[in-house]
DNA sequence: CTTACAACTTTTGTCGACACAAAAAATACA
DNA sequence: TGTATTTTTTGTGTCGACAAAAGTTGTAAG
């Protein structure tokens, strides 16, 4: 567990800032299981700090919706909608295709280069069999697609898809085997193929396809474990 | 100006509540022009209320990106991004037409008179020739059809491009004539019976059609008045 | 007259304390 | 023994105060 430097006088406005940053890696990373209350009060002795900069953390998780926050009682990490994600399934395919046309099109000089990157380290998290670093390398892979698109709107939405899907894949991720993922892999260099002829109709394509593989398999591990979503 | 009751004693946890809910409403209706710095005493004087809920509230509209926060210095309403005009643009239309194409194929039963409702407000504000009603009502509108939609993400989204577009549509609003108003209620009236009719091809194409009419109309307030977005 | 430095002012970031609300525990009663 | 009511506990919402940071003013030297 990350414990801050007792001593270590922390630069003045640095606490909600790294409050927020280590509560939401660990509600993604399911370190925080959904549903677990979060106590300020433990929260500021365990950060060396008041309440007032963790209040402020939280907030800014509430109105992300990583949190819940239940009036004069407690804040819960946010549960998993399992009820609707279809919706899910149905926006991050479409931020998928929207990001990747947008990268197609308007894509500059540098990008391609930071997409390669994410792709390496992708490919080197498959090779491992690393799922974890697959979900997070995956991430970073479509997060530098949305960003060479420069469009804000569609950028935010597909963090915050990409974000609730790598909690989602995380309850899954055990079940992982290896064969998907390296088709994974090819599709990703044929996305960046399309990317860099500017063809944005194949980006198109090749981005559904993508999407429906990843909605796919997600799917599967669902149906495959049942037991986890049954209201008690 | 809306001045609380000082003795009025407000409910526990209304505070920020209410500290939010105003500065949106003035931030999006221009009363608070972009760039304008916002200090926290003396909101929380005029609020009857110490910092504490005051700067919850900020913290949330920062957020939202509907103000920014200068560290260890003031928090001031978010410019309106003339550079990237088109970005917006183009999501307004993808959003109008995804929120559409879904209320035509998943509304539910109340919907339709939720839609029409909003319809009726907006038609009546286009015969008053009331350009503020317009804007509002309008917003009404799309996110009724949103919210039959019933896609979060998708929704969320529509009411911050919505909200900006509030926002942009006041800076040129009495340039607004009278003539294209009424096609928007001629407009709107066909895709409530695409919506019925549950024919998502036509909701579609009335969406894009609709939303190509709106950014064209913002684009010739903005060229007709080139002084605002030169910087000095 | 301009510029560099110092004291002052303003406003934010953080803190500890208190009041209030809701849940949990304890008690009374049937 | 089970249920209703009171008490206690827990933890949030709000407050006033203090300290750090950036801007502002004033002063003096070049």
């Amino acid at each position: 567990m990350a414990m801050p430097d007792k001593g270590a006088e922390r630069k003045r406005g640095s606490g909600a800032i790294s409050v927020y940053n280590e509560l939401r890696r660990e509600i993604l990373d399911l370190t925080l299981e959904q549903g677990r209350p979060i106590d300020e009060i433990q929260l500021a002795e365990r950060f060396r700090m008041s309440r007032t900069p963790v209040r402020e953390a939280l907030v800014r998780l509430a109105g992300e919706g990583l949190v819940t926050t239940l009036p004069n009682r407690a804040t819960v990490v946010t549960a998993i909608d399992f009820l609707n994600l279809h919706t899910f399934f149905d926006a991050i395919t479409l931020m998928y295709r929207v990001t990747t046309r947008l990268a197609a099109s308007d894509h500059r000089p540098g990008d391609l280069a930071l997409i390669r990157a994410r792709q390496v380290e992708f490919a080197r998290a498959v090779e491992d069999q690393d799922a974890l670093a697959m979900i997070a390398t995956n991430r970073e892979f479509h997060a530098a697609i949305a960003a060479a698109g420069r469009n804000h709107y569609y950028e935010a939405l597909c963090l915050r898809l990409l974000d609730e899907g790598r909690r989602l894949l995380r309850l899954y991720y055990s079940s992982f085997d290896d064969r998907l993922p390296h088709e994974y892999v090819l599709e990703h260099e044929d996305m960046i193929a399309a990317i860099e002829a500017r063809d944005v109709a194949e980006a198109d394509a090749l981005a559904r396809a993508h999407a429906d593989q990843i909605v796919g398999q997600i799917r599967t591990m669902i149906s495959r474990d049942q037991r986890h979503h049954i209201a008690l």
